[in-house]
DNA sequence: ACGCACGATGACAGCGCAATCATTTTGTCT
DNA sequence: AGACAAAATGATTGCGCTGTCATCGTGCGT
């Protein structure tokens, strides 16, 4: 029945560390969170009792005591797509060394999976929160624009965004992959896609449209599966379309791993590439240029949006109301390589 | 002054909710933590009132009162490494439809980096963890033996492991790799790795043992990087290869990065795989078996691993002690494809 | 030397929930 | 019908920390 009849393996809190050094609890909170404001002599006396104690804060504590944590929430459609872990390096060597921590959510394409993940985020009362896409449901946008924190939509930019927006123009960019092939002198192209998200429906609309424009527009080119795209994937789909089409002379591909697959088929087939068969892709993972021929593609700037988001979202989360620039666009570059030439 | 002069967004709590259900607090949280002890009157005013008032428990709160939460830790060496995504992919299926959600921590390679997340898993009091490797410094294992929740080890496997561990016998894996080489008739094998962290270097000393063993070991064949693998790297290692060692006519990679990158680097220079160059991987990820030539490799059960890891953590985390099987081996499995044969 | 401002420190209360034990209600058996 | 067990519910307290104020000391200007 002592008061402080110990279960096990109970850390020592706060007073403990208070009454080794010396000093009033509250002077051993702030010399962790603001050592500025406490002395010299009391900080070091509250550092060596610290260490000696092996104190550890409790995070929970002090997220209930201070309505706010130290969490990142990171919400992305996919762990497993290439695209998704370049953003994410950008993000973690934004936060190393500060004090917040990143939480990644997967909603692994379901934008009702999001809402709800969205919901468990903000119940944790996160410092910031970065979101892939700008396709919630209502009620996620919601949530989003009522978020007591700072919120960072990423991969594309918009003025109507919730927030903050660091992204590019995943229209254009898909674009000017079709005026390349166009300008190659390719003229009856095929455009393949798997997992048809909105952002991916976008840029199928958006190369229907240059397409179109270039009068080398044939629904019969065109492939799609809401399934995951894979480098198998981009087999079987250039597989059906040269089934359907076989006098495609070309193919744009809605990312590396369709491309590559998409390439690997050829050379099975012993169709020329870029003679034959032109192959641009998108987004350009690491892989792509290394290939043989070597994938002529869209470059998307992932990591560096990663970088971006999380260094304007903890200048905000410092600093409410100071980030100037709220919407970034970092571009694209199309990269010439050897899946695509002039004819 | 007025005791609940709400600044902003205050969120109803326990109270709110059990004032509009006409109970008491206590049988909210009960209502939610294990309706069944409630009784079905009570439940549905309660579920009412939650509903009506939009109410979302306060993990914070909720941890500090009970003293645990449901957060899986799990650390990750990497996370642009496929193998850890698909490692990934298998916890994240097993965790879905439970209370639970996972925080990953990316210690990239560094054990000191690993023990600072170690250290911060645990003072977030979490319901279990998951680690991806046996070589944590002594004060990152201690901590990890004393923790007060259950730890699984993953990718390899053995009763000296911390608690529970999943995996397989990385090192028979890679023999089995040597082996099929060497039975093919390849009589001068190199061995490329990049990322020499512990397990790349007991993966290494597995392939000195076997080549050995059959008489065709030589240092001069045996290129590493302590540099991230990637493609681009698999090709300059077999360049560095080739120019020490011009003999060598087959390789071993120690993941598919590199094996791709090899692969790549060979077609490039107009050599033949697998007449002249047999190129062995090790993983096997998705991509591997779409190359052309397709690349023979070591397969490991990645996902499964993830997947039986999150198993065997819940369960014990249900009813401590409960798991009988505590050390699980998966093994592993030569797929021969293209990139290697009899000669 | 006095008063003032500011830096440094502390006392106290409460964040929202769950553990614990007490109490009430309900059901069961003789 | 009465006694008892079991189920259902509730009151109280405290988890470990931080916000808010109050208090104390120190250096400074005049």
């Amino acid at each position: 029945m002592a008061r402080k009849s110990k279960i096990q393996s109970d850390r020592p809190t706060l007073v403990d560390v208070a009454r080794e050094a010396g000093v009033s609890a509250i002077t051993v909170s702030r010399t962790i969170r603001s050592p500025e404001i406490v002395s010299e002599r009391a900080r070091r006396k509250v550092e060596e009792a610290i260490r000696k104690l092996g104190y550890t804060p409790d995070p929970a504590a002090s997220a209930l005591a201070s309505r706010s944590t130290s969490t990142i929430g990171l919400l992305v459609p996919s762990l497993t797509n290439n695209v998704f872990a370049d953003v994410l390096r950008g993000v973690y060597e934004g936060v190393e060394g500060t004090r917040f921590f990143v939480q990644i959510g997967n909603y692994r394409y379901s934008a009702l999976s999001e809402e709800g993940l969205i919901r468990n985020f903000l119940s944790q009362r996160p410092a910031g929160l970065i979101v892939s896409s700008m396709d919630q449901t209502p009620a996620g946008r919601k949530l989003l624009e009522e978020a007591p924190c700072p919120v960072v939509q990423i991969m594309e930019t918009s003025v109507d965004s919730v927030d903050m927006s660091v992204g590019f123009d995943q229209l254009e960019a898909v674009r000017a992959a079709a005026r390349h092939v166009a300008e190659c002198g390719y003229r009856r192209p095929g455009f393949l896609s798997a997992r048809m998200d909105p952002r991916a429906q976008r840029r199928l609309a958006a190369f229907r449209e240059v397409a179109a424009a270039h009068d080398m527009l044939d629904e019969a080119r065109i492939i799609t599966t809401p399934q995951p795209s894979s480098v198998g994937m981009g087999r079987h789909l250039l597989e059906q379309l040269l089934a359907r089409a076989p006098e495609t002379d070309a193919v744009i591909c809605n990312n590396d791993d369709l491309a590559v697959g998409a390439l690997m088929e050829a050379i099975r087939r012993n169709i020329a590439v870029p003679e034959q068969l032109g192959i641009c892709s998108y987004n350009d993972i690491e892989m792509a240029r290394h290939m043989v021929p070597a994938l002529s593609a869209v470059a998307t700037p992932r990591r560096e949006i990663g970088r971006r988001a999380i260094a304007m979202l903890l200048a905000e989360i410092e600093a409410p109301g100071s980030v100037r620039e709220r919407h970034i666009d970092l571009g694209y570059e199309l990269v010439v390589r050897e899946s695509t030439s002039s004819r």
